[in-house]
DNA sequence: CGTATCATTGACGTCGGTCAATTCGTGTGG
DNA sequence: CCACACGAATTGACCGACGTCAATGATACG
């Protein structure tokens, strides 16, 4: 099944990059914004290193058991999963203010993988550092909850979207959470064009659709002039328009 | 739409119990269980009283701001959103031993509302407590962190299930969760009978079908002798045949 | 250029939804 | 104790959203 998804193999070895949180861009968005500026070294202590990693090739994979912690700082990746029936899901895209590679159980395998849409930074910390900068510091560990918390809120709108909404509206709705993000991130609230390396692939692997219908959703959205996704550009025409579609109730937006 | 589904009040006021600990059933199955019997005091000083409330009524409703913070001590709840269409997107089945009310942000109105399904009990503590508790003991954070981090697994195994199995799968996939869910909480490593007081439409809500489709997936389960749904009991019949035909990967089954 | 990936479109099939009628089960009041 | 009412479950007939299959373009890259 799906015999033309391309099978991407690992890069052999990612480089390494001396740790510096110096300059940190996305510090006060991520679990380091918990603490101040002059107490940026106590987790920089803790921090192993910083990681580039190639498009395509993957974070980690399920199964796996990791030994460290990412901090996304730049580009884009795709948590998923795949099923016995070789769908995938995919389960989040993840923008740099995330928090990867936790779980509950720190030894067991982990339950999905995590690919690199474009390049991608990540800020690396060793797992077993965790318990002892909690007991140090318990305000990271509520910025922790937190972000936990948030990651819980947005898989409840993803569930709702996938479960209760029409393809439309599903993909109207999927579109403008994501230009929201990258709107929000970027601090330029007028950008009504957004860089957006997904394939509609993907973005049907995310919903529950086949590409080829994805392909006409887009097409028809296309048509009533809400937004055009091309050339892994979106461009917004009708913001309102597209929010009505993607039945947002006020406190859908509350996520973000 | 669906003026079937009744419209339940919420009564006016919930009994509050006083507070103890000391003989709770599910304490090492909740927060609690990050500190030893002899700190039990600890929490209970934090801890506001037990509450009981019956079964169709609302311990929150989405648009609130809570003030509380619940822990489920017996009897089912549905944690739910209702779209604009009027669909309804049940988000989660909760049984004791999770953690309900929590938010990235206390002071921000619940995303989603929580009903009763069965009359229920809850152990409840105030929010404000939270930051002050996790300063003086990070134990309960390190728990906390970890609790939350089982919530998005979950999460993500339903957003799976809903995007990406057909019918029949989903239905058994959603069952089996909740049967192993039962099993292993009863300690009843052989009770393949259990009360399940769930409607269809409800598993309906849960999984994106019509309670009409439920009922016709649900009579192929039976004619395939795999589980019995009825009269509000769950028997399972053919548990590697349930497995088999929820198409769970052996990852799947380490949230539970 | 030749090849690989992604996007696009049409024809057709199916899973699940809609509508509506009937039955069942349980609780309530006479 | 029975009659009734109301919600839930069950079933059939029909329909539409979405999937499948397959062919054709468009783009990028070595």
């Amino acid at each position: 099944m799906r015999d033309r998804r391309a099978v991407w193999k690992n890069q052999s070895e990612p480089p390494n990059l001396p740790k510096d949180c110096s300059n940190c861009a996305i510090r006060d968005a991520t679990v380091c914004g918990a603490l101040r500026t002059d107490q940026l070294e106590i987790l920089q202590e803790f921090k192993s290193c910083d990681r580039i990693l190639p498009a395509h090739t993957h974070l980690y994979r399920a199964g796996e058991r990791l030994h460290e912690i990412y901090n996304p700082l730049s580009g884009w990746m795709a948590l998923y999963r795949i099923l016995e029936s070789g769908k995938r899901q995919v389960l989040q895209i993840e923008l740099p203010g995330g928090f990867l590679g936790y779980q509950a159980n720190l030894d067991e395998p982990m339950l999905h993988s995590a690919q690199c849409i474009t390049d991608v930074a990540v800020c690396v910390f060793p797992r077993r550092a965790f318990p002892g900068l909690l007991e140090r510091h318990p305000a990271i560990g509520s910025r922790l909850i937190g972000m936990v918390a948030n990651e819980v809120a947005r898989g409840h709108d993803q569930l709702t979207n996938v479960g209760s909404r029409p393809g439309v509206e599903r993909v109207a709705h999927f579109l403008l959470q994501i230009y929201m993000q990258l709107r929000q991130r970027k601090h330029a609230m007028n950008a009504d064009v957004q860089s957006l390396p997904l394939t509609q692939e993907m973005i049907g692997d995310a919903l529950g659709l086949t590409p080829v219908h994805i392909n006409r959703i887009l097409r028809q959205l296309r048509e009533r002039r809400l937004v055009v996704l091309q050339n892994r550009t979106l461009k917004v025409l009708d913001l309102g328009g597209l929010r009505k579609m993607a039945d947002r109730s006020q406190v859908d937006m509350a996520v973000f």
